[in-house]
DNA sequence: TCAACGAAAAATGAATGCAAAACGGAGCCA
DNA sequence: TGGCTCCGTTTTGCATTCATTTTTCGTTGA
């Protein structure tokens, strides 16, 4: 095991196992031998199939009876359903930020708007790509929901890996349009007008949607930004 | 253990538990010995472990390390976070439903409507409740979506149990309000406007969890109906 | 040649065993 | 009486073991 904090075996395997499907080290629908995964972290199988378990309740892998656990394939169908369900949650989330977000608050989602814009003037795709990630995270937190937070980083994990898999490349159309969409995002924020908010981050993230099943459809040949 | 499908021993007691739970047979915050469920379920703890972790990653028991599970007690805080969730995933599922439903599908729920009304009318709150549940459960079939189904379906059952727990005392004003929701509801609905069904939903769940928030303070004294 | 069969090997599902941590209560002291 | 410590018991976390299923691969026979 690499990490050696006081939780228990269980919570650290489940916690490196989440990642490293996320970052996309593990071949999708490959078979993962259990053998090699307690090898590999030094731990024996009962807390990783207490792991994988879990993992499979969160819906990153399939579990086959008799069968054992593999990378959950997304099909472009799943895909479109996991984007619909984080716009869903981002979009209620949207709504209540607008109700109870400070104007320190909004300030600071300014001041990183400001900054992501610098960054995509200077076509630094990993700031931007940092700096939208810290705005989304900061609306959600605006919203004053930890459940909703919890549900959004679960969904979000689950889509993740397709970015990953991509590599990033570049898609100024998209870039570009995604930037403008941030525009509007701010805007209503600033506004305070939940509802206009939740429409933009709909249509935002169903178009980072589209973007991801290139990426799925391209199955890693490099197309799509999922910014 | 009661059931004896095909299904693996640790996916029956996950089953079994989940619902054990949501009915409320387990008293909150009480200290549940592995030993005892064991016994009760006829299983060996390996399973029985399994099970408890999926439960927590779920967030229906808390698992305090060497300290056993015990069913996650909810505090007000929790139970509006909850139900802001549900509200999100339902508001979403209407807005899809609005775009998706057929008018075979509108008019089946129309049906199921007009049933709860003469429910509501003639007093019958059973009928009434599982109409209601039909009517919303259509909703989210309509919505075509069937990650967006389950993570309702989750989210639902953290907060069932308080529905449980309250002994269904009929509170009219609580009732008859309701009513009038699914009276909007079912206009939006045909109408087809997904934003306005988006709205009311977030209401008539929001109202819900006033409700279920009642009888959590009244710690099971019969205050609540969870409409 | 190749499809079908079958036994050996390997993987999974579940039970058991063992060490460490938490619990509980008797005894002790203020 | 009330609170503290100490020690035996219970419970938990994890490793190991056993039973069953799947997979692999060599063999056979058409």
């Amino acid at each position: 095991m690499v990490s050696e904090s006081a939780a228990s075996l269980h919570d650290e395997v489940v916690a490196f196992l989440r990642r490293y499907i996320i970052e996309d080290n593990l071949a999708e629908g490959e078979r993962i031998p259990e053998k090699i995964l307690c090898e590999q972290l030094g731990v024996s199988r009962t807390p990783l199939r207490e792991a994988l378990k879990v993992l499979a309740s969160e819906g990153l892998v399939d579990l086959l009876p008799n069968r054992g656990a593999r990378v959950r394939s997304l099909r472009p169908e799943d895909i479109r359903e996991l984007f619909e369900v984080l716009a869903g949650l981002e979009a209620h989330a949207g709504r209540l930020a607008c109700q109870r977000i400070t104007d320190e608050q909004i300030a600071a989602v300014e001041a990183l708007h400001l900054e992501m814009y610098s960054a995509f003037i200077s076509r630094d795709m990993t700031a931007y790509f940092g700096l939208n990630q810290r705005i989304h995270r900061m609306i959600l937190d605006a919203a004053g929901n930890k459940a909703l937070e919890l549900a959004h980083q679960n969904y979000a994990s689950r889509v993740q890996r397709l970015r990953f898999h991509a590599n990033r490349t570049k898609e100024w159309d998209r870039w570009s349009q995604a930037m403008r969409e941030h525009e509007l995002i701010l805007a209503a924020l600033v506004e305070r007008d939940g509802h206009r908010l939740a429409e933009i981050l709909v249509e935002h993230l169903m178009n980072k949607c589209a973007a991801a099943m290139d990426v799925g459809r391209m199955a890693g040949k490099g197309a799509g930004s999922g910014m």
